[in-house]
DNA sequence: AAGATAAATGAATAAATATTCATCTAAAGA
DNA sequence: TCTTTAGATGAATATTTATTCATTTATCTT
């Protein structure tokens, strides 16, 4: 028997992402992912029930890409500033290689593939960077504010600015990343 | 003869809108819009030649209310602070009381309906607000950093605030205001 | 090397959606 | 009041898109 050849779903994924960066979720049908992938139309369906559940299963794939990446290397035993921009890095890190995935999630949250409990359950999985948020806090690091507040604070900036300079094809330099960096963190210092 | 009423326009813009913001672009179709303003499918034909036309009239309109929100009562002749206040303030009010607009021009900029130019296009219209920042590093009250990293450090604070203040149905109260606008300018002051 | 099995194909079909149009109102002017 | 005109309706049609399936192809097993 022929196997099943499981690098094809990576290629499907790629080429959603792709479509959906440049089109939006509105704008891809079943047979422009598969054309992409360079498969025949029902190829995909070997390897997806349906349109749903290939959006569904991306979905999912993208939020566990995008948790690990905001942890990797972090170690919350180091010094508060030096963890907050561990994060913080790999947040911008994140948003710059893997910014079809963003733009994908952030369609998902309004469509109707993607549930409210959904949604909301995402939320938890920052619970690292809450907890460390609470550390700058006690520590008397940062601003006494709810933990949410700063948090959406820090994120909201990281995504514009790597969405504007992708759209705008400027060069993210460490200069750049040092200067915004910076403007997060004075924003939030006690 | 029966004149036609324009009111009718601004029902289907509302209706569009608010469905977008449950199902996005891609979950609408016209019977929905027509169903949800209260018309026959056939009436919403009168007032648009097609969807495209549509959608791609009701993101003017989204991108002008945005830009004279963004800019009233705003003084350039005040002190840059207050200036600066001002505009910030409408920001925020802005997304707050447009929020469905919000949404929507975000999933326009990824669809087939808004070309490459017009989402360019749309950049110019931030000007006076340049402007503002530009004299703000002339003066040293903020950092000499590039005005576009200034300004996306603020908008997209701001932004990313209220869509989770809307999703989690949190008043956004004078005091979280007043956190948020010591935030943003401590972050970019000099 | 031959048989068996499941993947791959893409044209055919089903389902969803956009758009039209014959018919029916409602308002304006005579 | 009557006539005229254009708006409003929603069922019918056209178009697009999702999904299926008979057929072909590739790989594994013996």
């Amino acid at each position: 028997m022929k196997p099943k050849d499981e690098g094809k779903i990576d290629e499907i994924y790629a080429a959603t992402l792709a479509l959906v960066k440049e089109q939006g979720l509105s704008g891809i049908t079943m047979s422009m992912i598969a054309r992409k992938a360079g498969f025949a139309t029902g190829t995909v369906y070997i390897y997806f029930a349906n349109k749903e559940e290939l959006i569904v299963k991306l979905f999912d794939k993208s939020i566990n890409d995008y948790t690990s990446y905001y942890f990797a290397g972090y170690d919350p035993s180091s010094p508060f500033k030096v963890a907050f921009h561990t994060i913080w890095m790999n947040m911008l890190r994140y948003s710059i290689e893997h910014f079809d995935e963003m733009v994908f999630i952030e369609q998902c949250f309004h469509s109707p593939f993607i549930s409210e409990d959904t949604r909301k359950a995402t939320k938890d999985r920052l619970l690292p960077f809450r907890e460390l948020i609470e550390r700058g806090k006690k520590e008397k690091l940062i601003k006494q504010h709810d933990a949410s507040w700063i948090m959406l604070f820090v994120r909201g900036s990281v995504r514009d600015l790597v969405k504007h300079c992708t759209y705008h094809q400027l060069k993210i330099t460490d200069e750049f990343k040092e200067a915004m960096f910076e403007m997060c963190w004075d924003g939030i210092r006690d």
